[in-house]
DNA sequence: TCAACTTTGAGCAACGTACGTCAAAAATAG
DNA sequence: CTATTTTTGACGTACGTTGCTCAAAGTTGA
C-alpha cells in the first residue's frame, strides 16, 4: 500500500540510486539493458514519481501567464478577477500567475504580446484566442520556444495549442434553444436573437447551435434574423425595441452576447403578462438581478473560476508530462434560473 | 515574491530554527516574549507553512473513510464508483481512501459503523447521513475521539459534523419547479409529483422547495398529491399510470426520487403529442437515455465526482487547520437537457 | 552566589527527489 | 592485452519541514 520510492526501484533492479535517477530524468550514460531492468522494476513496483518531493527538490516554480482581452466586457473582467483571486492560492503551490490584457479582437496585438513571451520567464500561457491565422503562427513559435500554450474560453483549433479550456459554444447555443423552445412550446411565435457580432467565433457558434435545435425540434417557432447589437447596451435596446414593436408575436428572446442591459431596457417596456421568455448568456451582477426580478428566465453560463483552475491544472500537467483527466477538466454548460443561483 | 521559510522567520526574529519550530508546532519551552517575537516575524514576513514539505517530512498520510448506503440506488452506486476511481489519484497525494457501505435508512447500522472507526486508522470520515438523533450522537463521539466528520449528499445539520458537501435539496426542488413551471406556462393543468418516500429528508426537502415555487410563481398549475413510489420502478409505473389515466390534464411530471424507469414505462404509453413535460433527478444511464430520446425534458443533478473531490479537499483542510474556500466548494444544482449532456 | 531550573541554540537524520562530481568498474576498440 | 570510452556507484548538497538530542546559555529562588 505504501508508495515505492526510487530506493525501492534501485534495490529491486539491483542498481544504484544514481542509475535510477539517470533513467528517470532521461540523462545519458545508461546501457540499454540496464535501462530495461530499471524500467521493469518500476513497472513491477508500480513506481510513480512523488511530484511534491520532486518539486521541493527542484525548487520548481511554475510561471504562467494569462492573456485576456481588455475593455469593459463583464465576463472578461470577471475572468480577470477570478485569475487574480486564484493567484494567491496558487502561489502557495509554487505557481506564479500573471495576467496580461490586450485590445480585444486585435490579432496583431495578441501576436506581439505572444512574441514578447520569454521562455526564461514563462513556462506556460493560457490565451483567450482571437480567430486569426497570425495568432496560430504565433502559438506555433511560442511552442517552439518551449512555452506551453493552451486556449481559454475562446479556442483556436487550427493551431498548435495543446488544449482548450472552455465550453463548446455550439452546445451552449443548443442548450439555449432547448430551454427557450420548451418555454415557448405552447406559444407559437417568433424568436428574437441578439448577438454581439457574427465575426466573433463564439457568437457564430452559439447561433449555429441555437438554430440547429430550433429548426430540428421547435420548428413551430420562427427565428427572426439576428440582431447585431455589437455588445452595446444602447444599440441593443434600440434595435430590439424596434423589433418588439414591429412584431408583437415575439414570444422568446435569446441573447447570446453581451449588452444584456440593453435587453433589460427594451423588455421592461413590454407589459409583464405578454413578456417574451428570455434566455441570456453569462451570469453577471446584471443578469443575476434580472433573473431574480423575473425579467429573465434563464442564463447560460460558463464557470470562470472553474476554467481558471482547470487551465492551471492543465498547464502543470503539460509541463510535468502528466496525464490529464478529461472528465474532471470538462467545463460544462451551466443553466441558471432564479432558483438555483449560486 | 518568493515564499519565506522558517529560516527567514528565525533570522528576522533573531532566534534559532529550533525555536521557530517549537513555536510553530506548539511545543513547550519558549518564553512568551520570544514567542511573541517569532509570531511577529511570521506576520511581518507573511510566513505560511509549506504543507507539502511538512507532509513529506512527517510522512503524513491522510486516511479517510467514506460511509455510504449499500443497495441498488443508482446514485449511490455511481457515487461509490467515483470514490473508488478517485482513490487512485488521491493515493498519489498521500490520501488513502476507504469506502464502507451500510444498510440504507438504518441509523443503528450507521452508528455501529461509526463506533468502529479507530482514530489510529482513520483521520476523517465523510458520511451520507441518516436522519437520526443517535447518528448525531455517534458523530459527536467520533469527533471527540479526534476524527473529523463531514456529511456528504445528505446532511445532518443538528450534529457536530464540521461541514456538509452536497446540494441544498430545497434549492433543487425550487429549480425543478422553475423549469417545469416555465415548460407548462401556457398549458394550465395538473402536475404529478413522484417521490420515493417522504420519510427521506432529501425528498421532503425537494418537495418543499418545489411546492414553494409552484404555489408562488405558477399558481395556475395544480400540484397533484405526491405519489410515493418507494423508489421502485414497478410501483411508480403502476401508480403514475393510474394517475395519468384518471387525469388527462396532467401537463407535467416531477420525479424527485429514484425509480425513473417506472416513469419511463408509464409515460411511454401516452401519445407523444400530448405527453407531459418531465423533470427528474439525477443523471444516470437511464435518465440520460430518456433525455436523448426526448422522453424527459430535463434532469436535475448533483455532480458526484465534484462532491467526492470536495469532500477530500475539505477533510484535508480540516485536518491541516487550513481555510476552506466556500465558493470553490459550493456544489451547485445542475440542470441538464439533452443538449448539454456531458 | 550557587544550585536548580527554564529557555535557547546547534546539530543531525529523515522524508523523496534532483542534480552534480568523482572514481571505480565494465565494456569496447585497436 | 592495453588504451580508451562508456557505464555505474558512491557520495554530497539541496529543497522546507519535523522532531529529536545535547549542550550552552539565561533566569530564578534561596
Amino acid at each position: 500500500m505504501i508508495r515505492p520510492t526510487i530506493h525501492d526501484v534501485a534495490r529491486t533492479a539491483g542498481v544504484s540510486l544514481s542509475t535510477v535517477d539517470r533513467v528517470l530524468n532521461g540523462r545519458p550514460g545508461v546501457r540499454s539493458s540496464t535501462l530495461a531492468r530499471v524500467a521493469e522494476a518500476m513497472r513491477e513496483l508500480g513506481y510513480e514519481r512523488d511530484i511534491a518531493a520532486a518539486n521541493l527538490s527542484k525548487q520548481r516554480i511554475y510561471r504562467f501567464s494569462f492573456i485576456i482581452p481588455e475593455g469593459p466586457n463583464t465576463f472578461m473582467r470577471g475572468l480577470q478577477s477570478e485569475i487574480e483571486g486564484f493567484s494567491a492560492e496558487a502561489a502557495r503551490n509554487r505557481v506564479e500567475i500573471r495576467v496580461e490584457t490586450v485590445p480585444p479582437f486585435d490579432g496583431a496585438a495578441l501576436v506581439s504580446r505572444l512574441e514578447a513571451l520569454n521562455p526564461a520567464e514563462v513556462d506556460g500561457v493560457a490565451v483567450v484566442a482571437t480567430d486569426d491565422a497570425r495568432v496560430a503562427d504565433a502559438f506555433a513559435r511560442a511552442v517552439r520556444r518551449g512555452i506551453q500554450v493552451i486556449t481559454l474560453v475562446s479556442d483556436l483549433p487550427a493551431s498548435d495549442r495543446r488544449y482548450f479550456v472552455g465550453v463548446d459554444n455550439v452546445v451552449a447555443g443548443r442548450t439555449a434553444a432547448g430551454l427557450l423552445g420548451r418555454f415557448c412550446r405552447d406559444r407559437p411565435g417568433r424568436i428574437a436573437v441578439v448577438a454581439g457580432s457574427m465575426v466573433v467565433r463564439d457568437h457564430a457558434e452559439r447561433r449555429l447551435g441555437f438554430e440547429q435545435v430550433m429548426r430540428g425540434e421547435f420548428s413551430r417557432l420562427e427565428v427572426h434574423p439576428t440582431i447585431e447589437g455589437r455588445d452595446d447596451a444602447d444599440i441593443v435596446a434600440r434595435e430590439l425595441g424596434s423589433v418588439l414593436e414591429r412584431h408583437p408575436d415575439v414570444v422568446g428572446i435569446y441573447s447570446l452576447g453581451a449588452g444584456n442591459r440593453g435587453i433589460i431596457r427594451a423588455v421592461s417596456a413590454v407589459t409583464p403578462d405578454i413578456r417574451p421568455a428570455i434566455v441570456v448568456h453569462e451570469l453577471t451582477p446584471h443578469t443575476r438581478e434580472a433573473l431574480l426580478s423575473g425579467l429573465f428566465d434563464a442564463a447560460i453560463n460558463q464557470n470562470a473560476a472553474r476554467e481558471v483552475r482547470s487551465a492551471v491544472r492543465i498547464l502543470r500537467a503539460l509541463i510535468d508530462g502528466a496525464a490529464i483527466d478529461r472528465s474532471q477538466e470538462n467545463i460544462g454548460v451551466e443553466i441558471f434560473l432564479r432558483d438555483n443561483l449560486p
